[in-house]
RNA sequence: GCACCGUUAGCUAAGCUGGAUAUAGCGUCGGUCUACGGAACCGAAGGCCAGGAGUUCGAAUCUCUUACGGUGCACCA
């Protein structure tokens, strides 16, 4: 039911537009004041009468019944009532017919998005750093193909660069096959540091050469290179695995090594290469930022122009209707300058590229620095999590059998969440205090409230007792509840649309709130007959919005806890 | 210096296209209490929405400006 639209079409104000009246439908500050409002004081200039006049006279002509149970006008305000009882019907109905799929829809079908995300670097583990990029794009994958999108998950591989031709040095120097074998992708890493700190000039100079000798094909170092891209593959699936998080594509920077030059005689072709102080580069003075710059003094690519290539390639390969590259806002400037130049060169389609920015994470004491060793891993901190989660269920529930299982979702949750929760834009200060925290606005709190959703559900069953049928006039918490429940497809379609999976994040505290005042307010198996089918409707399709949300989010649900 | 972003309760944050008394969580204080799961619920204290100006009937929300903080600004990615 659109009541919006239902409320204007029963409104007439000379001079203004059905529309008009729909569009200005607010919802006021407390529900007992009603479901929706209309301020009045706009048209009081064309009416020229007081806003109080208006609304007045316009509650005197509302056909209240059907759909508005009660109009009043406050103050200038007309303020209406829904029927709650077929509010909760309608609801209910649609939630409980449509299961996991409430919430979703069919207006991407056809349309195809790419989302660039997580991006992880070879030959470094993840840090908490990484969490949000690889965290915000795995929901935004997930929320476009809730909504009928195809999306296509890309890690654009950070495989190329001159750190490679470092870190096969310093291996060469300081390395061995057993001690990386051993420790994986920590020894690779520590090599890295340790070139960073200690290599000589000789040092950098033979770094150069190797990353020649990767680039001109040569295949000790080539080996070397696809040695350290293993491990780094092998460890960051299994976090991925965990974060149930998946990509179609891991096509990185190096993939496109061979996609470069056409793209920079493309650039000459439409003589948007310039050079200067030896480099060739594209001039943006006119749009008011720097220049991009293509290629080095010495001939060699750039991020940009492998940037370009990809966009390039991405347009051809998949035909998206939108990209969207998850990426920390540091890189803001990059991006424009990145999608500038693709407009210039005449791609309409520039204006699908988006970058999704976010906000950094630093630690209580500064900024991260893989270097002085300052740095927090994400496997440490998942770790952590799960731990204590496994901690809390011995204590509350020591009797429950799959204890692990549980600890996992929830942890891992509480990790994800803590992410999730916030508008991305927002910088972080990661702390463990925070991190472990399982009270309040956390993903634990909906899990719990989807616990006891269940165990609800399951001692009806058990009782013998059905609930496909039964209404009754919702109390102020049913009502809430209903409420809530019936804003997650808009939820939905707003996460998308502002590529912030934080909005589903806090619905799902809100709706979980909304549903735990409910359980305390009422009785659910001890009520009346009608009461109970009801509540337990309520119930069922309370627990499934809750999950449908946590499942966008990449949340795990246990039944129990 | 220029550009972009941020600034809301002690702390961490919501607040979508301007609307009625600014909303939560944590923390603090005080309750519920023996249950359909207390990882919960209720109440209290706590705010010149960074400062100023403007637009408007109406501004946390829009515009300008100042301050503070963050980020970026030529051959790293």
């Amino acid at each position: 039911m659109d009541y919006r639209r239902y409320i204007a079409e029963r409104i007439l104000i000379d001079g203004v537009k059905k529309e008009e009246i729909e569009e200005n439908l607010a919802v006021p500050p407390d529900s007992s004041m009603g479901d929706y409002a209309l301020p009045c004081f706009k048209f009081a200039k064309v009416l020229r009468k007081s806003p109080v006049a208006i609304a007045e006279e316009l509650k005197e002509k509302f056909p209240v019944g059907g759909e508005i149970k009660e109009v009043s006008a406050v103050n200038g305000y007309l303020n209406f009532k829904v029927d709650k009882r077929s509010l909760a019907e309608e609801v209910l109905n649609q939630i409980l017919t449509e299961k996991e799929r409430y919430g979703a829809s069919e207006e991407g079908k056809g349309k195809t998005v790419c989302i660039d995300y997580s991006s992880v670097n070879i030959a470094k583990p993840f840090h908490i750093g990484h969490l949000s990029t690889t965290v915000l794009g795995g929901a935004l994958y997930r929320i476009f193909q809730f909504l009928g999108y195809r999306a296509v998950g890309i890690n654009h591989l950070g495989d190329y660069g001159t750190q490679f031709g470092k870190l096969i040095c310093a291996y060469k120097h300081w390395g061995n096959k057993e001690e990386v074998e051993k420790g994986g992708i920590h020894a690779v890493n520590d090599l890295y540091v340790r070139f960073n700190n200690e290599a000589t000039e000789e040092m950098e100079k033979e770094a150069r050469e190797y990353f020649r000798l990767i680039e001109s094909g040569d295949q000790e170092a080539n080996a070397l290179f696809e040695w350290f891209k293993e491990l780094t593959l092998s460890y960051v699936k299994k976090i991925y695995d965990k974060l149930h998080i998946s990509f179609d594509s891991y096509a990185g920077e190096r993939f496109y090594t061979d996609k470069m030059q056409p793209v920079i005689d493309e650039l000459n072709e439409k003589k948007l290469l310039k050079e200067s102080e030896g480099a060739k580069i594209v001039d943006l003075e006119k749009f008011n930022m720097p220049p991009c710059l293509i290629l080095r003094s010495d001939g060699a690519s750039l991020y940009a122009t492998r940037d370009l290539a990809a966009a390039i390639y991405r347009k051809n390969t998949y035909d998206f209707d939108k990209c969207l590259y998850v990426v920390a806002y540091q890189q803001n400037l990059h991006f424009k300058q990145v999608f500038k130049v693709l407009e210039l060169m005449g791609k309409e389609w520039a204006k699908d590229l988006v970058h999704v920015a976010y906000g950094m994470v630093s630690l209580e004491d500064g900024a991260m620095s893989t270097r002085k060793g300052k740095v927090v891993w994400l496997e440490e901190v998942i770790n952590k999590c799960v731990e204590k989660a496994y901690t809390v269920i011995d204590e509350k529930n020591p009797a429950l059998e799959n204890k692990a299982e549980v600890a996992e979702k929830v942890g891992v949750g509480a990790v994800v969440f803590g992410a999730l929760y916030n508008n991305k834009i927002k910088d972080i200060v990661f702390s463990y205090d925070k991190a472990l925290n399982f009270e309040g606005e956390t993903s634990v709190y909906v899990q719990y409230t989807c616990a006891r959703a269940r165990s609800v559900l399951d001692k009806a069953i058990a009782e013998g007792y059905s609930w496909n049928d039964g209404i009754i006039e919702p109390c102020a918490s049913e009502a809430e509840l209903i409420k809530a429940l019936a804003s997650f497809p808009a939820t939905v379609k707003a996460a998308a649309e502002n590529y912030e999976p934080s909005y589903i994040a806090r619905f799902a505290v809100d709706a979980a709130q909304k549903f735990n005042k409910f359980y305390i307010d009422c009785k659910i198996l001890q009520a009346g007959d009608e009461e109970r089918k009801f509540r337990l409707r309520l119930t069922q399709a309370a627990l499934i919005a809750l999950t449908n949300a946590l499942t966008l989010l990449g949340i795990g649900v246990p039944d129990k806890m």
